[in-house]
DNA sequence: GCGACAG
DNA sequence: ATCTTGTCGC
């Protein structure tokens, strides 16, 4: 698929600040994506002491879960891990393994948060305004935000709050296991960001899309 | 000032 | 993110 460059990639924190206000209030968090044939999963690996970063984007069937296309890419890292401005580390690469992709998602999963940012605009957003696709952010571990006790059965979730506001929510993918935090990226509502994510993952905590751009990145 | 901090 | 195999437990 082809990809309009938005804008410059910044060398600095301060110019990716000012990306991110420009483009938050681009970000749709209501859903508009229609019948969801493909899902798609993508991830960012490093080497060479993270001087080079590879990514992988793996096209699955929706619902039945069955790889259908993938894609790599790597490229000299540009922008050090700084939290809160991930997705201008991690972004530009996958945006060139998209573009080696034939098959359009209608739908990505993105590793990291989406909304649940400090200027709600995390990578799942990024992804989502930059290429139009609508995204949900499933992150691995807690950015910002608190949430009540999680029951321990797989599809129960709490909400995420900052300041009272709900930006995402706390998902039990698998029961006894640690959660992942769900937020929307792009073109989503929550309630149905949340639906998506469960209905991505079978047997593991992470969806079958991560688990299979994982996979592919790191090797 | 101190602690927290996606990947 | 990354360095890294087997092992304990449900």
């Amino acid at each position: 698929m082809e990809i309009q460059q938005r804008h410059p990639w910044p060398v600095n924190s301060e110019e990716a600040k000012a990306i991110q206000q420009q483009l938050q209030p681009e970000v749709i968090s209501e859903d508009q994506l229609g019948e969801v044939q493909y899902v798609a999963g993508v991830d960012v690996g490093f080497e060479e002491d993270g001087a080079i970063s590879q990514a992988a984007v793996a096209v699955l069937s929706f619902p039945d879960l069955q790889l259908r296309e993938n894609a790599i890419a790597r490229r000299p890292t540009t922008f050090p891990y700084v939290p809160g401005f991930l997705s201008f580390r991690e972004v530009p690469v996958v945006l060139d393994a998209l573009e080696k992709i034939s098959i359009i998602p209608d739908l990505i999963l993105c590793d990291g948060q989406g909304i649940a940012h400090p200027r709600r605009f995390g990578l799942a957003c990024h992804l989502g305004v930059l290429t139009d696709i609508p995204t949900i952010g499933v992150a691995k571990s807690r950015f910002i935000g608190d949430h009540e006790q999680l029951p321990e059965n797989k599809g129960n979730w709490q909400p995420l709050r900052d300041d009272g506001e709900i930006i995402g929510a706390v998902v039990r993918t698998r029961t006894g296991v640690k959660p992942v935090y769900v937020s929307i990226g792009h073109r989503i509502s929550l309630p149905t960001a949340i639906d998506y994510v469960l209905r991505c993952t079978s047997r593991y905590r992470l969806p079958e899309t991560t688990r299979w751009a994982d996979q592919l990145a790191s090797k």
